[in-house]
DNA sequence: GTCTATACAGTGATAGAC
DNA sequence: GTCTATCACTGTATAGAC
């Protein structure tokens, strides 16, 4: 992370094989390019939230499972690595090829979810839709925790995710005179 | 497309550049990467739907604005180049650096229309949740387009897609009674 | 202003020695 | 499992031809 704040880019994959002790060749057989090496571990939370829709209750709304997978990832929040995650963050968005690499490991995840789902046979609806919200909410509690302070609650952080969701899909389903509507000024 | 039908990453960028009879160094003045010449033009359709969004009338709900993206992008489907989509895609599905920058076409989209959202001043929703169903219903309506035959209608394609988002968005404010659950049998 | 030739740094693959 | 060495290729930079 260190070599990382000169820029990515003018860092070199041998300067970093160089700083963690090891030559370029041990470097990629490590990581399988030079942008994994800030995706590792990246999907222990990915796996946990596909565990939680695995193991959803019958009978629960869509809401119960956003909730099981928010509960499932904050468990492994650590208020130590919080700042590290945050430093991390703001080098991969910086950056177009690391944007891209995060981009597809978020679909990737979306994809394993969208496996999950089917296997528990969802009832009446598009899995596209359900994996979309699920795949907002665990973004934002995740995004929200990295900028939040250290003593910011996070259990309330994910219930604030969730009670947000209800209302802006509450808000699809009204008609035109309430919300959900697009207002007069442009 | 006919190099590519080789493989992508075991086509050259000086192959592509000898075939369109230019050199290395003018086809990359051309395209910023070697994956760029498969996504070229591919604004024209998000512009649209940006667009779209702007112009939504006061008073619309978010099935209104879906439905006017679907009607404006399916205006520039050109039925000849559609089979020549479908190659394109298929080198793209089979390709992850492609599948990369599929995604950041996608979300930097999102992003205009997310511009676009606040703008118009949408009233007690969350721009978050509105964009990923717009671009949810955009990217299935393009891609049903290019897996459809020749003689399917166009109009009547983005009504379904339109008509299964709202059939999925009801389904999801039922309670555990009705559709929006997971049954019994995992 | 558009094109080209050349040289170059860096990535990532591969083969082989310890 | 780690290392060195070598290699094709990408993408940049430069300098120049038309």
């Amino acid at each position: 992370m260190e070599l990382f704040e000169r820029g990515y880019d003018t860092t070199a994959a041998a300067q970093i094989a160089e700083r963690a002790g090891m030559s370029k060749s041990t470097f990629f057989r490590h990581f399988a390019d030079k942008r994994e090496v800030l995706f590792v571990g990246t999907g222990e939370m990915a796996d946990r939230a596909v565990a939680a829709v695995a193991e959803v209750a019958p009978g629960s709304t869509v809401f119960d499972l956003v909730d099981a997978v928010l509960q499932a990832i904050i468990e492994v929040f650590d208020p130590g690595k919080r700042t590290w995650y945050g430093r991390r963050q703001a080098v991969v968005d910086h950056n177009p090829e690391l944007r891209e690499r995060d981009l597809i490991k978020r679909q990737t995840q979306n994809e394993a979810i969208t496996t999950a789902l089917r296997d528990k046979g969802l009832d009446g609806m598009s899995p596209d839709v359900v994996v979309a919200l699920i795949g907002l909410a665990f973004h934002a509690t995740y995004s929200r925790w990295i900028e939040a302070s250290d003593d910011r609650d996070v259990t309330a952080l994910a219930a604030d995710v969730l009670a947000e969701l209800r209302t802006a899909i509450t808000a699809l389903n009204q008609g035109p005179s309430a919300n959900g509507t697009f207002p007069e000024q442009g």
